[in-house]
Parts: C-alpha cells; sequence; structure tokens
DNA sequence: CCAACCTAACTGTGATCACAGATCACGACA
DNA sequence: TGTCGTGATCTGTGATCACAGTTAGGTTGG
C-alpha cells in the first residue's frame, strides 16, 4: 500500500490560532484558543490532501491499521476519517469491506464534468456579480502565481496544482454561498486523484496553455462585472481540462 | 431528547436481495444474495430517514449513548453514523464537541434555496429529455398519491410528504446522473428538518395546493419533453414551499 | 437573596480487545 | 496439470473500558 506520509507533516495549526478575542485585562488577551481539534479530523484532512493531490492512486487499497500505524495513531481515529471520506464519495468501500480510492470511470467522469460546468459555471456568475474588489486582487495574485508555475522551465507541476486550487476556491468563495463552497469541495474531492495524478504525470504544457488563457479571460470578465462571460471562461477551463484528462485516458471501462 | 425509535422498525431488507444471478444449475440459481448491511449503516439509514422526516427537530441535541441504547445497538456503530451525517452537513458537532440537529438561519435558508433551484432545476431539464415513458409513468403515480394525500380531509401529511420525496426523487434519478441524484440527497438531508417539521405542524392546504398545481405542470411538460417548462415548474414547486417557509417563521436569527 | 463554588452525572474521544469474514498461498487429490 | 480444500494472515466491525471535558444542581458563603 505504502503510504507516504509523516505523522501529520507539516504545521498541525491550520485553525486561526492567534483570534482576537477582543479586550481582555492583562495577558489574558494575547493567548489564543488552544487548537481542539480532534485526532480524527487531522486524520480526515491528512486523507484529504492526499487525494487531491493525487497522491493516493485511483483503486489504490487502503488498511486502516497501516494508516493508523502511518500517522503513529490508534485505529480508531482512521476509522472515523474514512467513514467520513466514504461517506461522500472520496473514499469506497467495496462489498468485501475493503476500502479503497474510488476508480472513475468515463461515464463518471463525464457526469462529474457536467456537474461541475452547472455548479461552478453557477458560482462563477455568482461571484463576478458579488465579489469585492479585494477578492478579485486575490484572485488575480493566484491567477500570477499560476501563470508563472506554467512557464516555468520545467513547470513546476506542484505549484500549478496549488494555485489552480487556490484560485478556483478564492473563485468560489467570493460567491459567499458556504453551502455552495462546500459542494465544490465534494466534486474536487472525487475529481481530484485522477485530475491531478494525470497532471503529475505529465508535463502540463498543454494543460497550461490553455488553462492560463481562460483564466485570464476569467479575471477580465471578473473585473468587467460580466457574469456570463465569468462562466463562459469557467467552463472553457473546466471543458478543457476534462478533454485532456479523456484524451490521455488513464479511465476505467 | 426522547428519541423515537424502536430497534430497526420496519423492513431491514431494503436492498433487492432477490436479484437474479442469471443461470446457475440446480437450487443455486434461486437463492439471492443475503443482506450484507453493516449495523452502522442502519443506524445511519434510521437517523436519516428521522432527519428528512422532521422527526428530529432543529437544535434538537443527540446523545450517543442515548440513541444507541433506543436502537438496541452498541455506542460504536451510532459514532460512525454520526460521523457520516455530520460529515455532509445532517447533523453538527459543536465546538464543545456536543451533537444537534443544524439550526438553519434565514440567510442559510435562502442559500439552500438557491441551490436548490440551480441543480434541481438542471435535474428537471435533464430528465425531461432522458426519461423513459415508465419512469414518467412511475412519476405520474407518485403526482396521484401526492393528490390524493393532500385533498384527504383532513390532509394526510405524512403521506403527502412521502408523496412529495417519492415524487421528487423519481424525477431526479430519470436523469440517469447518480451524482446528481446523491448531492440533492445531501441538500435535502439539511433542508429536511424544517422543511417537513413545518408541514407536520401546518395542515398543510396551502402548500398542498400551489404543489399539486406545480407537479401537474411539471408532469405535463415531461410528456410534451419540454425541458424548459419541466425546469420552470419545478422551481415554482421550490419557490412556493420556500416563500411557505420563510412566511411561517421557525428559522433562527 | 444572590453569587460562587463544588460535586456528580454525563458528554464525546481514543485505545484495546474479540471476532467473523475475506484473501492468498501452499499442498493434496484427481 | 488443473482444481479443490485448507491453513495462516490480514481485513473491517463491534463491544468495552478509561479518560478528560462539559454541564447541571445543590450547597455554602457572602
Amino acid at each position: 500500500m505504502a503510504v507516504p506520509v509523516q505523522p501529520f507533516a507539516g504545521p498541525a495549526e491550520d485553525a486561526p490560532v492567534g483570534r482576537a478575542l477582543a479586550r481582555r485585562s492583562g495577558a489574558l488577551g494575547e493567548i489564543g484558543a488552544l487548537s481542539r481539534e480532534t485526532l480524527g479530523e487531522r486524520v480526515t484532512g491528512e486523507l484529504r490532501a492526499l487525494l487531491v493531490a493525487g497522491r493516493l492512486a485511483p483503486g489504490e487499497k487502503l488498511s486502516l491499521r497501516r494508516v493508523a500505524e502511518a500517522l503513529g495513531v490508534s485505529m480508531m481515529p482512521v476509522r472515523e476519517a474514512v467513514s467520513r471520506l466514504a461517506a461522500d464519495g472520496a473514499l469506497e468501500v467495496l462489498p468485501n469491506r475493503a476500502v479503497r480510492v474510488p476508480v472513475l470511470t468515463l461515464a463518471g467522469f463525464r457526469e462529474l464534468t457536467r456537474l461541475r460546468l452547472v455548479i461552478e459555471g453557477f458560482a462563477a456568475e455568482e461571484a463576478a456579480t458579488t465579489a469585492s474588489a479585494e477578492q478579485i486582487e486575490r484572485i488575480a495574485g493566484f491567477e500570477a502565481a499560476f501563470g508563472r508555475a506554467a512557464n516555468a522551465e520545467p513547470p513546476d507541476t506542484a505549484a500549478g496544482v496549488a494555485a489552480n486550487r487556490d484560485l478556483h476556491f478564492a473563485l468560489y468563495e467570493a460567491a459567499g454561498m458556504p453551502s455552495l463552497v462546500e459542494m465544490i469541495e465534494r466534486l474536487w474531492l472525487k475529481a481530484g486523484p485522477i485530475l491531478n495524478l494525470d497532471m503529475r504525470h505529465e508535463p502540463g504544457r498543454l494543460r497550461g496553455g490553455s488553462a492560463v488563457q481562460a483564466h485570464a479571460a476569467l479575471l477580465a470578465a471578473l473585473r468587467r462585472r460580466d457574469a456570463p462571460a465569468a462562466r463562459a471562461a469557467l467552463e472553457n477551463d473546466i471543458r478543457s481540462a476534462a478533454a485532456h484528462i479523456e484524451s490521455a485516458g488513464g479511465l476505467a471501462e
């Protein structure tokens, strides 16, 4: 199975720890709330990150005990994490009760793509009309980062994946609809493995080219507050990425 | 807390047990696969049913031990069920780590309604173009059942809720997109508590009236294969229900 | 009479153990 | 040589226990 995970690599505190608690007397105002993250939640986050980054290949089987050992925790938190991820389709429990990363069929991938067009397209429209100037600049920052990663020699795929994700979700969050962002996250979690597994193998040049173009059009539309154009640009981005994945093969059935 | 649940009331076998295994020699062709449902899955289904039926009020706190005792199982399967339901927002774990049914704010309800319009509207369009004649007749059957429940004296709210759910999901399944149905189920799970809690208190006449009308228009559109009309009818249904909920109050903040 | 404390019951979380089912490899029989 | 039975090993599932944190209720001190 080979889970390439250190026991909680990276800073465990991703939550805003130093959140200001308004005025307090003495030094009490300076201490932040302790991190009250459950072990199960940390394991969930760890597995989720591995999934969207494409580090876990579709069809790969997971063993609760192995994951638990790799992460240095008991089996219990892993069970909870797997339950959650299986609940929203990021993992899959076979009738044999074995746990694995779902393999996407061609039909399933196309369905997912259509849903992404509908939902993320709606989010783009919404964001175009409601985004603040700061939010648009934030998106522009990620677009620049993506361009740098794509045009580097050789292309920096890891940075590109990260910038692409940040850009898209900055856009979706600008729509101001938390449940919508949640839904899109679920879609990405399902599509993540093939999407980024592919980008990892590929130089990413092709995708980079059309993606850079689509991102530029998206940003221009946002600045013009042009909702239909924003939707069209995002749809182009999704469609070109999907076409590339399909042509690259790697989908079952 | 008062969980009004019998230990697994109703038939546990909702899965197609007698699925034919094609030709087999002797009597082996007649035996079906045994039901291999996990306790955790059964508890999940039980809680899910309580939620969509509005039997668990928003804000109500759940205790793992109490639920476990009420269902006659250990705490373990309940933990798994709550993990899953909390993962897709059907339940909520407070920072105190207490578990409760989420209370929907007015803003949250409106966001949910907008998402329903986008997603279920898309499903209706899709179903209008791809539904088979049998599927349309199936929907018609539920529409008739809904009409009977709504026009009965007094209105049979329980049957109405069930027929309404069956009708909608028969429509969504006719679109032939499993992930789409899954997404809509999640939306209903979130909106279910207020939606049906309200219908339980209310005679349901008002809602019944406009709903019957919308359902009839929907069915006519399906028979004409008129996708935009189907979408419009469904949107009317959702909008009128939402307006009724909002006017009835019961939403936080 | 009100506030503060303090205890007791209860909460979810995590670990550990027990168990049935699945999987795979090896070996025996046809 | 091919196939079936058999064993060990590993799987997820469920139960039980231990523990820290919260909450509610009663009591004490002001």
